[in-house]
DNA sequence: GCCGTTTTCGGCCCGACTGTTTTCAGTCG
């Protein structure tokens, strides 16, 4: 059973002992418990199995035992004997906007209504209007939540969320009364996908900002609006939330918006025990709530005594001890990566040849690149035949003559068949400087044969990289099903590579994944799985995944120059 | 139900905004 699963299930028992009178802790601590299953990056099977459960933080004895049972048996008595008590539907309710657990109670103790279907039925009787707490405004707000929710679209990726919020950003500048103004939120610690955009801008005139960008095209629907902050709807169909602070409160509210959650909670306990007090307006010390001046977000990591933690990390795992013990890792940055592998040309299923794509890759301050067609299985990508590489191999050694400071790297990736082979006999495959093996059919096997499939790829000497490791499309389709620890040991025994797809819709390794694989010395690589000149600079997203594993330069490999990759390949090779 | 340099009891982060109220409960992040 997937944590995601458990996650919601323990949400679900959280919202039935909370209707049903349990102590607000209680129900809370059912919520914690959900969060901190959801943020795992650990198998939670392995945990179960291993007994380690309990030492995860929001998760206690009681919780330790129901989450063993259901992921053991598939089923938790407790949960379904709760469940029986409710009408089904009802915690389905919550996921409409404006909807918390006592408007849920009210819709159902009046008029009965258990599910979405219902509550828009009576919506649109105008039933809702004169319940207690209700009114004309709260019905309409719920069948909006209600069309949205319809439409199905919660959560954007990273890319298309940046590239909104940062054309509203430049837009934002324009307007005169704005100091200072930045992204927050999660697409700040780069996220792989979000819910919404938050805008941080400071001004000694709030209103006038908040006016002048309600104001702008891009705006759909202002859903709330106050003294700091507006609500709004995107024409894209994204929320973005604006925050106006005065300049002086500026830090505290960037870090303050930058969250995580659960990385400010555990902040303002720190805080608390340290006698402070903490909130998006500053930091304040004692009874009489002196504010501790801090000019930028680095310095109110300070006062709390620790080293500045990059937006990236703060997702609470395990960054503010670090942070506190002075051992954060200095993180890789865009401009440490020397080269890109992993680009497509025509004469697979890229759009453009191998000279532009070298001129691409050089334009954008790389020294080498590794072109990998796809091999000759991946007919729907017109996978490449024996003579076909050949072909392109000569091409690539008369590019290789005529550039002085560039370097072509010859490979190609190949598909993992079914039974863990690769797509060529072994002779051939010795043409290559490198062979990225990834799965591209046959993606529904069970968990054992699709990883017992893929530790045969890594035992395969001329394996150098695999490639997206999960096959997950963001927002669209899961990895497959896999032993990620057993395939993590492999490749750390044989000195696999393994890829981060910087493909926004890929983002494969996840990050959680990539802080486990450096821990085991594997080396990561970044690279953009191009199919045209215009997906190189795709690249930065992949580093973004980098920093949000924990990441430095030592750990990925397309950080070492022309000369180290060569040595690295032709190592590897022997 | 969880947690602990305030450890086995007694706490549990903090504030904005809406829409309904007539001073605030509910929801959200």
């Amino acid at each position: 059973m997937d944590k995601h699963i458990v996650a919601d299930i323990l949400n679900e028992i959280g919202f039935y002992l909370e209707w049903k009178g349990e102590s607000p802790f209680k129900t809370r601590a059912y919520e914690n418990g959900a969060r901190a299953v959801e943020s795992l990056d650990e198998d939670l099977k392995t945990l179960v199995q291993e007994n380690r459960l309990g030492s995860v933080r929001g998760i206690g004895k009681a919780l330790e035992q129901k989450i063993s049972e259901l992921v053991t048996t598939g089923h938790l008595k407790y949960y379904e004997d709760l469940k029986a008590e409710f009408p089904s539907g009802l915690f389905e309710l919550l996921k409409i906007p404006g909807l918390g657990i006592k408007k849920v109670r009210t819709l159902y103790d009046t008029l009965g209504i258990t599910t979405i279907g219902e509550l828009e039925y009576a919506c649109r009787e105008n039933r809702l209007v004169d319940l207690p707490g209700f009114g004309e405004k709260t019905q309409q707000n719920i069948m909006k939540g209600i069309a949205h929710a319809r439409t199905g679209a919660d959560r954007y990726l990273l890319s298309e969320a940046g590239e909104v919020a940062y054309s509203i950003l430049k837009k934002g500048k324009d307007c005169p009364q704005v100091q200072s103004m930045q992204i927050a939120g999660s697409l700040r610690r780069s996220r792989e996908t979000v819910k919404d955009i938050d805008i941080l801008a400071s001004s000694d005139q709030p209103e006038d900002v908040m006016k002048y960008f309600v104001s702008l095209p891009d705006v759909a629907d202002v859903t709330g609006q106050g003294e700091t902050k507006t609500s709004v709807r995107l024409k894209e169909g994204i929320a973005m939330d604006l925050r106006v602070v005065s300049p002086e409160q500026y830090p505290y509210a960037l870090q303050h918006f930058t969250g995580s959650r659960e990385h400010n909670t555990r902040l303002r306990h720190l805080a608390k025990s340290m006698d402070l007090k903490m909130n998006e307006y500053g930091l304040f010390r004692g009874e009489d709530e002196e504010r501790i001046s801090c000019a930028n977000e680095e310095e109110i990591y300070q006062a709390l005594g620790m080293s500045y933690i990059p937006p990236e990390l703060r997702e609470d795992t395990g960054e503010i001890e670090a942070a506190l013990e002075g051992r954060l890792p200095m993180l890789v940055e865009s401009r440490d990566l020397q080269g890109i592998f992993h680009l497509h040309s025509r004469y697979s299923d890229g759009s453009d040849t191998l000279a532009a794509l070298a001129e691409g890759t050089h334009r954008q301050g790389y020294h080498y690149m590794g072109i990998s067609d796809h091999s000759r299985s991946a007919y729907y990508a017109r996978g490449l035949k024996e003579e076909d590489v050949i072909r392109q191999q000569e091409e690539i050694d008369k590019l290789n003559a005529e550039w002085e400071d560039f370097h072509i790297f010859r490979g190609i990736e190949s598909d993992i068949l079914p039974d863990g082979s690769l797509d060529y006999p072994d002779g051939f495959l010795n043409r290559f400087d490198f062979v990225i093996a990834s799965v591209h059919s046959n993606f529904r096997m069970d968990r054992s044969s699709m990883t017992n499939r893929i530790l045969r790829v890594l035992d395969n000497p001329h394996t150098t990289i695999l490639g997206h490791p999960t096959g997950r499309l963001l927002l669209s389709r899961d990895g497959y099903e896999l032993d990620m620890e057993r395939i993590l040991e492999k490749a750390a025994e044989k000195e696999i590579v393994i890829e981060i797809n910087a493909n926004p819709h890929r983002l494969d390794l996840d990050w959680r994944w990539c802080k486990k694989a450096k821990e085991m010395g594997i080396r990561l690589m970044i690279n953009p799985d191009a199919h045209s000149v215009s997906e190189i600079s795709n690249t930065g997203f992949g580093t973004t995944v980098a920093r949000k594993g924990w990441c430095e330069k030592k750990d990925i490999l397309n950080c070492l120059d022309t000369a180290g990759m060569k040595e690295f390949l032709e190592k590897a090779k022997v």
